[in-house]
DNA sequence: GTTGAAATGACCTACAC
DNA sequence: GTGTAGGTCATTTCAAC
């Protein structure tokens, strides 16, 4: 299932990682190439789904989130029908930037990004109430120290 | 410094956020416009700084990378000195995709992406030897519910 | 502020190696 | 597989409204 890459094309997705916006031309001349075979691998690797998606990156405070939460979720419920409803009221709330089902004592996490703490406690009471959970833990980032969303390559 | 968006600066956003790839003109026909005002705010959104980056998201597991762990930190050490030196560590570190400070007794949160669970605990020696942490507690994802970098606009 | 046209440059294909 | 060339289409500038 996983596409074999070689130093190149892990090149192109170094620099594609880094802008997506510059030109083939470019890319063709940091990795060492030229346009068409970039173009072929890059072509590849989007119809392979190792490019999932080109988008783009929004500062948060600039419009208006400034407020960063990581949410740390126990339940006590674990029943398929509390999990689908769980799962939806998360995947319908768009300022549920990430959520992970976790191994361990604490079942799941969310990072979620809001105006302020007002807006955070508009969010908890709603999930709250939509779906039973046993115990909820709320981490305030006070600084964002790090965050990108460039996979590391040396494979 | 926030900088004032109307209605369509924020559609203009969205579908940059959904599809980064697509032509101003469609983006133009979908918000109502046409291509020389899209490209206008468009520019002028990049050069304030709302607009940070256009990228591509990739696989992680298609690359290998298949586990992701969320890492709390606790420390007894506040001191400049130290904070600089972790600091460095982690945005040093390509594995570490995020890092924030936090308000409370938990003092960082990490999200660190490798490619098993071997592989977190080299990254987790080497860390633990470099900077002295006092408390570590690492959560395993046993699956990504939601992941998107697009951010909420109804602003 | 919007619209439209025109040139510059990128993309994507086809073909040669 | 890589490189070259050319048609098509998008981006960017500029002038007019």
């Amino acid at each position: 299932m996983s596409v074999r890459l070689d130093a190149i094309d892990r090149k192109i997705l170094a620099e594609l990682q880094r802008d997506a916006g510059q030109s083939l031309d470019e890319i063709a001349r940091k990795v060492g190439s030229s346009k068409t075979p970039v173009w072929n691998r890059v072509k590849k690797m989007r119809e392979g789904g190792i490019i999932k998606q080109t988008t783009v990156l929004l500062d948060a405070e600039a419009l208006g989130l400034e407020a960063c939460f990581f949410v740390l979720i126990r339940t006590s419920e674990h029943e398929a029908e509390w999990q689908e409803k769980f799962l939806h009221a998360l995947r319908s709330r768009p300022e549920v930037l990430e959520a992970h089902r976790l191994a361990g004592d604490i079942d799941y996490i969310l990072k979620v990004q809001v105006s302020n703490a007002r807006a955070y406690d508009v969010f908890y009471q709603a999930l709250i109430q939509e779906v039973r959970i046993h115990n909820v833990t709320a981490l305030l980032s006070m600084e964002e120290i790090k965050s990108t969303t460039a996979l590391p390559l040396a494979g």
